[in-house]
DNA sequence: TTATATGCAAAGCCTTTGCAGAATT
DNA sequence: AATTCTGCAAAGGCTTTGCATATAA
């Protein structure tokens, strides 16, 4: 449980918000906003700051702990964990819910494009907008 | 040129401001944000307002006549055009620019793993981040 | 003529920044 | 003890909203 060693690492400081932000994305199993996160901490530590959580989430991503995902129009945090790289998200535009993919060969065919004119590709970010299995069936 | 004649079969109406904005979205080549949407329009009316370009996208959107896509932390939009449903982004991390790309395969690759969950999908966004020729000629 | 659109100003998100006091190492 | 972090307040982008006036139909 000890990834945030690396906060130590680099000569920063262990406290008890960066603690309480990491646990709370790690608990939040798909992604989650900063509010989300401030609120669910909130629960356990009244006045809680976002400014807190914000920050913290930087440091988390330069870290390689978390990556920013945009879904949509919104932002969103998750933990990285082994594997979790290659994941996609699917956003239903009717609830709003964010479901996880996995589209086979995707990186492949990406990197296929992006090599024929010389561009780096470092992460690729797909989001689907449709309407979820619930949403779909309550239309039909 | 008249798609926007759209906007009267809805019984709305076809001001200039409408032109304008249509007008400078289908002359960016690629993709516009609202404000340089603007400042472009405000080169020849002066004045022109930002409030007036982001209703009139919302509009352009509703209708199929745009699309807003969302280019790292960005949202920008582009005019749609016959087939251009199939491009997909890439942006530079260093420069900032974008660049489109097409993948083969890839909705295909997407709907089949969506319709495995009974996703309906509309739509699918891909976003690559990375380096561009020029940019990872220069750090290399 | 009548409903719709624009201009302007103001408010609303979400996110970042500045600074003094608190806390980690 | 020294430097980094937090809390709070305030500012900053981008986008939306409200309302009176102007305008398309």
């Amino acid at each position: 449980m000890d990834a945030l060693e690396a906060i130590r690492d680099k000569g920063l400081r262990l406290t008890p918000q960066r603690r309480l932000v990491y646990a709370a994305l790690a608990e939040h199993a798909g992604h989650a906003t900063a509010d989300q996160l401030c609120s669910a901490i909130s629960l356990k530590v009244p006045g809680f700051q976002r400014t807190t959580v914000y920050r913290t989430l930087d440091l988390l991503v330069e870290l390689g702990l978390a990556r920013r995902v945009q879904l949509g129009h919104a932002s969103a945090y998750e933990a990285v964990r082994d594997g979790s790289e290659l994941h996609q998200h699917l956003v239903c535009e009717v609830c709003g819910s964010t479901t996880d993919i996995w589209v086979p060969q995707l990186l492949d065919g990406v990197r296929t494009a992006t090599s024929q004119i010389g561009f780096e590709l470092d992460q690729v970010e797909l989001v689907g907008h449709g309407r979820c299995r619930a949403c779909a069936r309550q239309l039909a």
